[in-house]
DNA sequence: CGCCATAAATGTATGCTTGCAATTGTTGTG
DNA sequence: CACAACAATTGCAAGCATACATTTATGGCG
């Protein structure tokens, strides 16, 4: 009989592998795009990808720098065609970023990419096979509950 | 009876679901150790611990820069007491870059953390869903091949 | 309307990374 | 030994992120 935490271990160590590979994917997927934007740059897109159009203020608080920091960064990122800068005529203190659609691309095509390439790696697992990892992975997400999305930003994902 | 197609994507996005999950634990493990190194720093660090000392040209070749920016990274963390400069008497002109103890904790450290963290989530389940876990993830893991650790590089993993 | 709060941007400064070019020190070879 | 090849560092320069303080424009409220 194995002891609880010996399988424990396993369990945690068999995670960790699979993260690791998991990690490879992203890390792929992210890496070209690194060549054209910086990944606090990233985190911007991604951001603006999973939320939509947002204001200076929420966006920093977001993805947490100072506003002077964010203002630069939106600069330049402006200054690159990824984004707008849109001021709501409701409120014309409040300045809203949203992607522009090359910038829309650009994160289109990463999270493409990832998925792709993960798709590539079960073809060559059979039906079953695919079918245990469909239901493990899902049990693992849901016992990981809700992953902020504010965590995630710090790797750029 | 549900077409491959289908099937397949269902896999691929648990898989990514899976993902986020485990980029979470990562991203964790990882934010607390940004606030005191760098990532390219950290991306050191980490290289340095699973292959122990290397030369600065090994060393920059392995994580993609150029010796000049490397000279002055490892300038940094020496300064900063995580990493030390050697030189063999074999070959007085080649320079290795070892974790001090110092450094060695914080590498380690992180990666305790990450895998504390995974073995938090699956508390939650029963040996049965464990069981279940352990084999997929091996499952992936094994058909995902071998990562290159150049690629998790780029994640500072 | 006048005042204060809010939203964003600018001024100023620091530190890190990166790149190209030139330099110093060392090894090996003819 | 002189000279070429190699390893690392240093000089010089640019871009990016970050922080603190200040400024500008706008909105809300008494």
């Amino acid at each position: 009989m194995i002891p609880d935490e010996d399988f424990d271990a396993r369990a945690a160590d068999a995670a960790l592998t699979a993260s690791r590979a998991l990690m490879g994917v992203v890390a792929r997927s992210v890496a070209g795009v690194l060549e054209i934007v910086t990944l606090p740059q990233f985190r911007v897109l991604v951001l603006l990808d999973t939320s939509g159009p947002l204001r200076m203020g929420v966006l920093g608080e977001a993805i947490g720098v100072l506003p002077s920091t964010l203002s630069r960064a939106i600069d330049r990122i402006v200054e690159a065609g990824w984004v707008r800068r849109t001021t709501r005529p409701a409120s014309r203190r409040e300045v809203l970023i949203e992607l522009t659609p090359a910038g829309q691309n650009l994160v289109t095509h990463a999270l493409e990419q990832r998925r792709d390439n993960i798709a590539e790696i079960l073809s060559v697992l059979s039906p079953d096979q695919k079918s245990a990892i469909v239901s493990a992975f899902e049990l693992f997400a849901g016992a990981a509950g809700e992953t902020s999305s504010k965590e995630l930003l710090i790797l750029g994902i």
